[in-house]
Order: C-alpha cells, then sequence, then structure tokens
RNA sequence: GGGCGAAUGGCGGAACUGGUAGACGCGCACGACUCAAAAUCGUGUUUCGCAAGAAGUGAGAGUUCGAUUCUCUCUUCGCCCA
C-alpha cells in the first residue's frame, strides 16, 4: 500500500460537485429519440434551512435519477420552492422584514446545502412560486379556467378571528380559539373564490383505478375524501304556512322514512328569509354563528334547534305530521340544506329529538333482536330489518333496504335517486398579503371585471404595512384602485391558495424557462406525466388531488394537452425520527446539548450534574427540538456517508430512526471503501484477465440484486448488499490471485453503487483508470445460476442436513446421497419411508413412520 | 366509532411466486495491535442446554409433507377519517 491516504471528503465531494455544475451534467433537453423519465420530488417550503425530511426525500429521489440516468434514460429532475405561504408573512412581521427578502435569503441558503448533498439536479430549471415570473402565468391560468366556467365566486362561511380580526384556516384553530388571539372564532360568511373541483368527483374517483403505481393507502384516502355516497332526494310537503309548500331534503338512508320525527333545515335555507323579522329567530341565527365550520366542530357542538310553526308531512305515511326546526348541525353545503330526522338510527337526530323531546321511533332491529326491539339509550345505526314500516318491513338492512325504498320512491313519484358527494369546491381565497394575487377587479356596481391579459401579472405591493388587523393588501390604497378601460374599479385582495401554487409547478418546469407562455404543449406531451413522485403521506390527499384536478382543469377544451393523470408513480417516504429529550424544568432539549458515557444516564453536555430525561422517539420537529442539523452532518461525515445512513436502517417508506452510532458506521464504510480502492489500484500487476469463478459470479448476482431492489426502492437492501461486497472483496484480495479481473469486477460494483455514493465512486473509477466503459453493467446470466445446489434434507418436515449437489440432480441421485450420510441410520434405519417430497435443487422431504 | 396497515433477537431490519428464519448494520463480549487508551482489524452473538438436542417470527386455531409467507378469531401498536 504506498498511497494509503485517508478519504478527504471534503475536498473530493466539493470537486465532484464542481464537475457537474460545470458539465451542466444534469441537464434536462427534450430529445423525441430517447426515452424519458420524469422524476420528481415535492418540493420545499423554504423556511430557513433543510431539515432531515428533506435529506431522506431528496436522497431517495437523486438515487432513482441518478439510476435512471445510468440506464441511459432521458432524464428531468428538477428542483423549485414552494415559496408563498404564511410562515414567511408572521416571520416577517415578527422580525420587521420584508416577506420576500425573508423568502429570497431562506432560498439562498437552501440551496446551498441542497447542492452539498450532491444532488443529481437540473438546476436551470429553477423556479420559485412567490417570483412574478412564475405567478404570472398562474394568473393567466386562473383565468382561462374563469373562462371555462371552473372559477366562481360565492358566500362561504370562514372561521373568523373577532380579535385579530382575520380569516383562519382551520389548523389555526385550536380548541375553538384563534391560535394567536385566543379568541372564540366565530363562523362568518364572505365572498369567497373557488374552483369546480366538484365537476371532476367522479373523474377524479374513476381514474384512481388507474393509478397502479401509487400505493393503495393513498387511494383508499383520496376515494374516501371523495366520499361518493348513494341516497335519495325526497320533496316534504309542508302545512303552517302560505308561502312554503315543499322542502327537499338529500337522505343517505331513505329506508328509516317512518321513524320520521322532526325535518331540520340550515338557518341558511331559502325558507329562512320568511324568518328575517323574527328576533327570536335572529338571535337564534346568531348563536348558530358561534360553532365552528368543520365537520369535526359540528359533531362536537351542542345540538340546537328553533321550532317554526311548520309541519312537514311524511309522503309514506299522511299522517305523520312532524315539526320543522332551524338547526346549528345542518349546513347549507350539504345536501340541499335541510335533513330529515330519524332519531332512533342516527345518533346527531337522536341527541337532538332527546333534548327536544320528540318521538324516537325504531324501524330497524338488529338481526339478533325479535319486533320489540326498542332503541333507548343511543341510535342504532348498525345493520338489521326493517321493522314497524309497513311495506318496507321485512327488508336487509343495509343490503337491500335502501335500492328497494328509493326503488318505491320514484314509483311514487316522492323521491328520485341521487348521488353525493363529500367533496366540496376547492375554496381559494385567502385574506393574506404573502400569495399569488387574484387576477380579477371590481367595478362601481360591484361587477366582476377580468385584469387583461397584457396587464399581467397583478404583482404584489412592496414595503407594504404588516401591522394591520386583516388582510394588509386591503389598506394600501395606491394598489387597491385602478381603472380598466376608462372605468374605476377596486383589485379583489384576497390571494390565492398556496395550494394553487403547487397544483401545477410540475407542469411548469417541463418550460420553465419559457418566458411568454407557461408551458409548451411539445414539452408537456414528452415530459408529462411525472414517471415518479416522491413525497410525505402528509399530501395525500389535498396536494395531490388538487393537481389530478388542476391537470383536468387545463385539459378541459385543449385538445393538444393529453395528460390527465400527472404523476403516473407515486412513492410516499417515512419520516426521521429522533429521542426527545427534556431537561429538570421540562424544558426540550436539543440532541447536540446531550451527553451520556453509559448509554443511560443523559445530562446537558459538560454537565453531568444537570440530568435530563429521555423521552420517545418522534418525527423531528423545531417544537420538540429533537432535530439534527443536516448541514452539520455533512460537514462532520460528508455527503455520501449522510446519504448512506439515511437510507441504510430502514426501508424508505417507513420512519427511520435517526441513530449517531449508524452515522458514524456510515462514515467508517465510506474509509474502509477508499482504502480498498487504493489497495486494488496498487494491487494490479498482471494485465492478463484470468477468469476467476468465484468473483464473477459473486460480482454478477450482486449487480443482479442490485438492479432488482433499485427498481423496488429497496435502498434499505442495496446497502446491505453494500456491506456483503465489502466483505467478499476483502476476502478476494487476500487470495492475491489476478488482479487484473478484479479490478474489471469491481469497476463494475463501483459503477453499481454510484446512485448512492456518487461521490466516492466518481473518485474511485477516476483513480482506476476509469475513462473507457462507464456504462450500466448488466450481469451475465449464465453466471447469475449458482451451478452448485444446496439441498434440505428433511424427514418428516424438520431439516436434518443440508447437501451441496450439482445443479439439477434428479430424486435418485439424491436418494443415493442420503444413504451415505450418517442421519440414516439415527431417523430412518428401523423405519419405512412412506412417501417422498422432492423439489428440484431445493429440498427433498422423507416422511417416515 | 369506521377504514387501512403493521407485529421477526437487546435494537433497526433481511427472507424472490409457501421450501435452510434471523442476511446486513447497531449494540454487546472476547481477542490482536498498544506502556495504555482511542482508532483499526479479527472472532462470536435468537433462547434453553456442557453437549447431543429442543423450542422459536404478537396469542390461539386451521389448510399443507412443509407456514414469517395463505385462511379465521383475538391482542397490541401506528396512520387516516370522524
Amino acid at each position: 500500500m504506498s498511497n494509503s491516504t485517508r478519504y478527504n471528503f471534503k475536498k473530493i465531494e466539493k470537486k465532484w460537485q464542481e464537475f457537474w455544475e460545470e458539465n451542466k451534467s444534469f441537464k434536462a433537453k427534450l430529445d423525441k429519440k430517447k426515452q424519458k423519465f420524469y422524476c420528481l420530488e415535492m418540493f420545499p417550503y423554504p423556511s430557513g434551512k433543510i431539515h432531515m425530511g428533506h435529506v431522506r426525500n431528496y436522497t431517495i429521489g437523486d438515487v432513482l435519477a441518478r439510476y435512471k440516468n445510468a440506464k441511459n434514460f432521458n432524464v428531468l429532475h428538477p428542483m423549485g420552492w414552494d415559496s408563498f405561504g404564511m410562515p414567511a408573512e408572521n416571520a416577517a412581521r415578527e422580525n420587521n422584514l420584508d416577506p420576500k427578502d425573508w423568502t429570497e435569503k431562506n432560498i439562498k441558503t437552501m440551496k446551498s446545502q441542497l447542492r452539498k448533498l450532491g444532488l443529481s439536479i437540473d438546476w436551470d430549471r429553477e423556479i420559485s412560486t412567490c417570483s412574478p415570473e412564475y405567478y404570472k402565468h398562474q394568473q393567466k391560468i386562473f383565468l382561462e379556467l374563469y373562462d371555462k366556467g371552473l372559477v366562481y365566486r360565492k358566500e362561504s362561511y370562514v372561521n373568523w378571528d373577532p380579535i385579530d380580526k382575520t380569516v383562519l384556516a382551520n389548523e389555526q384553530v385550536i380548541d375553538g380559539k384563534g391560535w394567536r388571539s385566543g379568541a372564540t372564532v366565530q363562523r362568518k360568511k364572505l365572498n369567497q373564490w373557488f374552483f369546480k373541483i366538484s365537476k371532476f368527483s367522479e373523474q377524479l374517483l374513476d381514474d384512481l383505478n388507474k393509478l397502479d403505481e401509487w400505493p393503495a393507502k393513498v387511494k383508499t384516502m383520496q376515494k374516501n375524501w371523495i366520499g361518493k355516497s348513494f341516497g335519495c332526494e325526497i320533496n316534504f310537503k309542508i302545512e303552517g304556512s302560505k308561502e312554503i309548500n315543499l322542502i327537499k331534503c338529500f337522505t343517505t338512508r331513505p329506508d328509516t322514512l317512518f321513524g320520521f320525527s322532526f325535518l331540520a333545515v340550515s338557518v341558511d335555507h331559502p325558507i329562512a328569509k320568511f324568518y328575517s323579522q323574527n328576533k327570536d329567530f335572529l338571535k337564534f341565527k346568531e348563536e348558530c354563528s358561534k360553532t365552528g365550520t368543520t365537520e369535526e366542530s359540528i359533531a362536537q357542538a351542542d345540538k340546537i334547534g328553533f321550532k317554526t310553526n311548520l309541519f312537514a308531512i311524511n309522503p309514506l305515511d299522511q299522517n305523520n305530521k312532524v315539526p320543522v326546526y332551524f338547526a346549528n348541525f345542518v349546513l347549507m353545503d350539504y345536501g340541499f340544506g335541510a335533513v330529515f330526522g330519524c332519531p332512533a338510527h342516527d345518533q346527531r337526530d337522536f341527541d337532538f329529538a332527546k333534548k327536544y323531546d320528540l318521538e324516537i321511533k325504531t324501524v330497524v332491529k338488529p338481526h339478533d333482536q325479535d319486533d320489540n326491539f326498542k332503541v333507548l339509550n343511543e341510535a342504532y345505526s348498525g345493520p338489521g330489518i326493517i321493522i314497524n314500516s309497513d311495506f318496507l318491513n321485512g327488508l336487509k338492512v343495509p343490503e337491500s333496504s335502501i335500492s328497494s325504498t328509493i326503488k318505491i320512491l320514484e314509483e311514487k313519484k316522492i323521491g328520485n335517486k341521487k348521488i353525493n358527494y363529500r367533496l366540496k369546491d376547492w375554496g381559494i381565497s385567502r385574506q393574506r398579503y404573502w400569495g399569488c394575487p387574484i387576477p380579477i377587479a371590481y367595478d362601481e356596481n360591484n361587477k366582476i371585471i377580468k385584469i387583461p391579459t397584457k396587464d399581467l401579472p397583478v404583482k404584489l405591493p412592496e414595503n407594504i404595512n404588516l401591522n394591520t388587523k386583516g388582510n394588509p393588501l386591503n389598506f394600501d390604497d395606491s394598489w387597491k384602485h385602478l381603472t380598466i378601460n376608462g372605468k374605476k374599479c377596486v383589485r379583489e385582495t384576497d390571494t390565492l391558495d398556496t395550494f394553487v401554487d403547487s397544483s401545477w409547478y410540475f407542469l411548469r418546469f417541463c418550460s420553465a424557462n419559457n418566458k411568454d407562455k407557461e408551458f409548451e404543449e411539445n414539452d408537456l406531451n414528452y415530459w408529462m406525466p411525472v414517471d415518479q413522485y416522491i413525497g410525505g403521506v402528509e399530501h395525500a390527499i389535498l396536494h395531490l388531488l388538487y393537481s389530478r384536478f388542476f391537470t383536468r382543469a387545463i385539459n378541459l377544451d385543449n385538445p393538444k394537452f393529453k395528460i390527465s393523470e400527472p404523476f403516473k408513480g407515486l412513492f410516499t417516504q417515512g419520516m426521521v425520527c429522533h429521542e426527545t429529550y427534556k431537561d429538570i424544568h421540562g424544558n426540550w432539549v436539543n440532541p447536540s446539548e446531550v451527553e451520556t458515557e453509559n448509554g443511560k444516564e443523559f445530562y446537558i453536555k459538560n454537565h453531568p450534574d444537570k440530568l435530563v430525561t429521555v423521552g420517545s422517539s418522534e418525527s423531528m420537529s423545531k417544537s420538540k427540538k429533537n432535530t439534527i442539523d443536516p448541514e452539520q452532518m455533512i460537514e462532520l461525515y460528508g455527503a455520501d456517508a449522510v446519504r448512506l445512513f439515511i437510507l441504510s436502517d430502514s426501508p424508505p417508506e417507513k420512519d427511520i430512526q435517526w441513530s449517531d452510532s449508524g452515522m458514524s458506521s456510515s462514515y467508517k464504510f465510506i474509509q474502509k471503501f477508499w482504502t480498498m480502492n487504493q489497495e486494488i489500484h496498487d494491487l494490479v500487476k498482471e494485465k492478463k484477465a484470468l477468469s476467476n469463478d468465484e468473483l464473477e459470479i459473486f460480482t454478477n448476482q450482486t449487480i443482479e440484486k442490485i438492479n432488482n431492489s433499485l427498481e423496488k426502492f429497496r435502498y434499505n437492501v442495496i446497502i446491505a448488499l453494500f456491506h456483503e461486497i465489502y466483505s467478499f472483496y476483502k476476502k478476494i484480495l487476500e487470495k492475491k490471485l489476478n488482479y487484473e479481473n478484479l479490478k474489471i469486477n469491481f469497476k463494475k460494483i463501483l459503477i453499481i453503487m454510484t446512485p448512492v455514493l456518487p461521490h466516492l465512486t466518481s473518485e474511485s473509477l477516476q483513480i482506476l483508470g476509469e475513462n473507457d466503459d462507464t456504462e450500466w453493467p448488466s450481469p451475465k446470466k449464465e453466471l447469475l445460476e449458482k451451478s452448485v445446489k444446496e439441498i434440505v434434507i428433511q424427514i418428516n418436515g424438520k431439516k436434518r442436513n443440508i447437501i451441496s449437489l450439482k445443479k439439477g440432480v434428479e430424486e435418485k441421485e439424491v436418494l443415493e446421497y442420503i444413504k451415505k450420510l450418517k442421519l440414516v441410520d439415527k431417523y430412518i434405519k428401523s423405519k419405512k419411508v412412506f412417501k417422498i417430497i422432492f423439489v428440484k435443487d431445493k429440498i427433498i422431504n422423507l416422511l417416515v413412520k
């Protein structure tokens, strides 16, 4: 070993990163002769620094992108920034900064951190959603969708914080109170913009079946979210008013119609206008506004009602007349804003009936009960048989009862079968500054005016005062007022939900540098769909559903663009976890401040008297301070070692535990492997390449295994194989046989390791004089099958011995071998063999008595 | 409450369509090098047993010559929806 130096990762990693950058090694060019591969990871929000979750996400994607690159695919592997959103606005407010400056600084930091990971990204296609260069196209798309009738404005409820005078997102409402002010959140009606995602409900549901490269779990979640249900609309005749004759209801349980004991309508129902002078009703309506808007808060809220003087008649039983209530748990968004109440078989109706002392009539009995079954303490919504329901009696719930009842109602012209979806139209208005302006204005008559295309982008004003109660844009008079075609107008001051930004960025990457158009159909039809999309499962519903909607919406009436599903393959990676630490005061402590000597007692670094308690391992988060800084790890161990570790300990789809010993073991592997590479380089003396069976077989079989594992995201198994490679070559080096041949095989191994350890392998290959043959190695088929097979000998199904025989040996010969073995004396001699099970090259099982 | 998924040594995890359970890594133990330690290298490591051997993939059943793998029941945990 003449020049066995330590592996200087700092120098070598920098060298290759610069090489890739200067040579634009990962620049994607449209080339119809080559098969494309679009590899995309969910782009990050520029929060300040990258975290371990990013490292895992982008390493997984990079391994795939480099692998496909090496296999000669035309790879598109871009990166961008999801850079609009509330954290920037909050951080700017707290530190008296401009959100733009804060965001741009973060992008700069995080980009340099990502570069240090050695990712194979085409940085020439970098996009940032907060840049007018990006959002001008988004505004244009918005107007196009408006023209297609997919965007509309309507009054809708929001979570309103009465102290901060601002609209809150659902996640900003904690226990019914505003996260910042602590005020009780109210329901407030505002004019808001919506995307008509409901138009595509059926398609979005149906096409899930085509996504065979998506995890079943995600598809199920989307299916439940869309929530298709069959039901029935029923017209109820109303008595007690001249103006109101009919109320239309939607129900999924028409089979319980004989259990009807009240009818509940939303306070926003059209009939409410007849009560607009009624002070008690207005008071009740006010009371209702205190209930939140989420399904959960409605489910938990006290059920309250306002009794009207109206009565509804059961269409199946004219004698059954029940009171009509306004109720807080009925929303105008669902069905027709009216539901029929059947307390015996719906818990919500049950609670309401108990409160207002309404009849509870049992019409379904469980299978194991007789006809006298009565619902007493809680509603029964399980399966069973219809009872007390005249001509519906005996129907099975739910198998035949619902469809049969609908049929009867249709025949009697009382109701109609109706399909209902849980999926609601997507509300996209946000009363915030740091988002994409909605390219709309209103004239003096409050008529909607589109901003002319030539005036796009509608840029966000700069140097704005963020310390306003409510949306800062609302207070910027110079920005707000404008004239269009000589008419005085006022701009829409709401900005778009940031989910809009991320609903089409994958399309923009295809034509990232086209200044005039948002994208070229030519580019889209070549690069789309994304072949492999990789990200966290937390986006399983909204982001992915919105993106699927957007692709369809852009597609509508646009025959030139042929893709409807944006993501052909989806992979959801697990989280990165770490133990949590707390000091004696109960404050969270970061792992970097904790020390231990025996692995049992933990204390604050350099303070053995200050003990720290160790809590459960949880996903790394700033609030629990259990984070490990990726940049520090790269600094300490190098990018390859970090990449190696983040892939090694768990399958990519599962959570991974951060472990210091695992990290340093990965570092040691890099060093060991480097030393071995030096040895191989130094020992090549003979130029003759004699064959060596053992070496060839191992190398080929390992190549085959790694190839297979790369295709299936089984990256942790690949790392295990790396270790096997090391110990195998270490052993064969001691034999000092034929070094030229050793080198040829070792180079193949290095190439196949490139996707995981790009810096180490590039440098190693260069040292071994690799410039002629960097082709991705494909295993020689004849070497994949072992010529010697190990055959397991079982007696009565128990393993008793293993013998090595040539491949393809028949049963007779195997039996001959067995006769010679000692085990014959012990297990067979005095007994009778009554059956033999033989699987060639695998197993022989002798059944004896 | 509903839906989906998981359970394998001290720990993270391997095991292709039912055919050698525990690959690989961590940890631990012992050894080599060293005055010593760290680093490095080597050996061992499912449990019980000196051994031969026996038991063993959350629990219980079933199918099978043979089950971590297939079926049923249960327990625990996780995720999503409510």
